[in-house]
DNA sequence: CTCTCGATGCGCT
DNA sequence: GCGCATCGAGAGA
């Protein structure tokens, strides 16, 4: 299988519209047992600062949301509802925090082991979601703040960019908070994508 | 198809 | 103790 390029440091220290939009169309890599899972970014929200209630930075920094704050490129892992967990690319400048959703892979190399860690699943749930991708690469807490620019274990590279056309925007799905929150168009996702989280 | 609801751990008030 | 950036099973239409 041929290996592209990594995304590197200059590439999350942008704005985090920009980050989610480019983000569409990467290839997220998982090295688990020496063998290699990815998948295909289809679908994406982002997460901007203490003025975006949905935002978990929003009640400012906490041991949980640190890494939110810390340097762009690394992976902010939450778990949440008692047995998901949900994989985040921390984006801007150190200190302030925001961060880009990963919501959807269409899955590309190791589909077999994905498979058995989501049984009796069709392939195009296997990573149809944050918390099935999470659980079909195999990602958890352990992996939180790892660094996505030098890490052997989680990384992105460089794929087919996504031309405007097939992108589309919605609100963010599931968030809670002020009418803001609720209704700004964070949410970046391919038009008419079988491998993304309906509704 | 749509809607409701339980599971289950933990960060934060 | 409350509520959560979810998922999937089950009921009803």
């Amino acid at each position: 299988m041929e290996n592209k390029a990594r995304l590197k440091r200059e590439f999350y220290a942008r704005d985090t519209l920009t980050v989610a939009r480019q983000l569409l169309g990467q290839r997220l890599v998982r090295i688990l047992d020496g063998q290699r899972l990815s998948g295909r970014i289809v679908e994406v929200e982002a997460y901007i600062g203490q003025a975006d209630q949905a935002c978990h930075a929003a009640r400012g920094l906490t041991p949980r949301t640190a890494v939110m704050f810390g340097p762009p490129g690394h992976a902010y892992i939450y778990f949440i509802y008692g047995m998901h967990h949900c994989l985040n690319v921390v984006t801007e400048q150190e200190g302030f925090p925001a961060a880009v959703l990963i919501r959807a892979l269409e899955p590309l190399e190791g589909l077999p082991i994905m498979r058995r860690h989501r049984p009796c699943r069709p392939d195009h749930e296997l990573a149809n979601g944050p918390g099935k991708l999470c659980q079909a690469l195999g990602i958890t807490r352990a992996l939180n703040g790892v660094d996505l620019v030098t890490s052997d274990v989680l990384f992105i590279e460089e794929d087919a960019p996504v031309p405007d056309e097939e992108v589309q925007t919605t609100p963010r799905i599931g968030v809670r908070g002020d009418e803001r929150a609720l209704t700004v168009p964070w949410r970046f996702l391919l038009r008419d994508c079988p491998f993304c989280s309906c509704r």
